[in-house]
DNA sequence: CCATCTTATTGACACTTCGCCAATAGTGCT
DNA sequence: AGCACTATTGGCGAAGTGTCAATAAGATGG
């Protein structure tokens, strides 16, 4: 039962060692709340002495920081990806895009934006926050309005970020909505951003 | 220096006790997160025994469960209050006191939807979706779709709800919208959702 | 192949917070 | 005044966290 590995003390170097207990760090932190995972699970789970965990990740939150910096910047890449057409095609694709990387790194992603358990706190919302900004920078390009776009329209742009995670949890979590209905919602909900606000503003 | 209430011991009705020890909870979990307040800091300003606070409320997270309970009850009365009018005017009416509410209330209410710092955690959840809930309901019933709305519509309401509050979140924390823009972006997002949207499901 | 040096890793100590419970002491009643 | 009820206290034990000197794994040089 006990492994053989942890009779034996094994030395790594520091980059090896500071990504397996940051993966074993995901595991804990994305399937439970904050204050549910503790350092001694981590350090137990990674064959690790936890004193090892504070060397390499400084405090228990510091350590949370990175898992949440890791989780939320699968979904930053993918609003790179730029498609062309008319608006509603954009549109389309750029909500399309979004459910796809939601629904593929479901569980983590999850953790990620409901902040597992440490919302409020100054630095993770802050981290929260540029992920969101990143975001909604994405969109303003996919409608075509991401060249020097005002505070404001950043901005709206963040509430509308905010729809597409709040849905996204709906949809994920509760299991009443189809992706189709999701889809339409999230499409639909821009289009008429973009129609009927932005442009006043 | 010291409280001259505080040298001898005084005893309250277990109603008087327990409101008191609440009142000071909420002004605590109101202004930092839940892992920042400590037991010994609401029993230190309520003039207790930190055991008292156990003995009322049971476990820390029960008596937070408690405050998030006060909290958001205040939004949800509000609610009741039902215009006439057509459309536009109804939903100009219900995104207007759903502002008026958020305002006056403005820190209480962003530490409880924000979850100050439980969000992940089962029951604490379970209060904010039950209150999310009442709001949904509130939000159909405005726009003349209350009398059994369908799951679908009740989902994709709760959505709507959660870009209000993450809109508010956005205009009282970053201070960058206005809140004309608040209310202008609220008021087409329902409208579009009823005209474009519900019909559809 | 052994001695030495670097440093990754450990284990224990001090501190804080939390839940629990027997002991204590207000407060009304007779 | 004395008594009974129970609100209230204070301390104990468990769990978690951050820190740091001590330890040993593995590379390096002779």
């Amino acid at each position: 039962m006990v492994r053989v590995e942890s009779m034996r003390r094994r030395r790594l170097e520091p980059d090896a060692r500071r990504e397996q207990i940051l993966s074993v760090a995901i595991r804990h932190f994305g399937s439970r709340p904050y204050a549910e995972v503790s350092t001694t699970d981590v350090a137990r789970d990674a064959g690790v002495a936890r004193g090892l965990v504070n060397h390499y990740f400084g405090t228990k939150k510091d350590l949370y920081l990175a898992v949440v910096r890791v989780m939320l910047t699968v979904p930053e890449v993918a609003l790179e990806q730029l498609p062309d057409g008319d608006l509603p095609e954009r549109v389309d694709s750029i909500v399309g895009y979004f459910l796809d990387v939601v629904s593929r790194h479901s569980t983590s992603w999850l953790a990620a934006t409901g902040a597992g358990g440490m919302a409020g706190d100054a630095e993770v919302n802050q981290v929260i926050a540029e992920a969101v900004d990143v975001a909604a920078a994405g969109v303003l390009r996919a409608v075509g309005m991401g060249d020097d776009p005002s505070p404001v329209l950043r901005a709206m742009c963040r509430s509308y970020v905010g729809l597409a995670i709040w849905t996204a949890q709906e949809w994920l979590q509760r299991g009443v909505l189809t992706r189709q209905q999701v889809h339409a919602l999230l499409a639909t909900s821009l289009i008429a951003l973009v129609e009927r606000v932005f442009p006043v503003h």
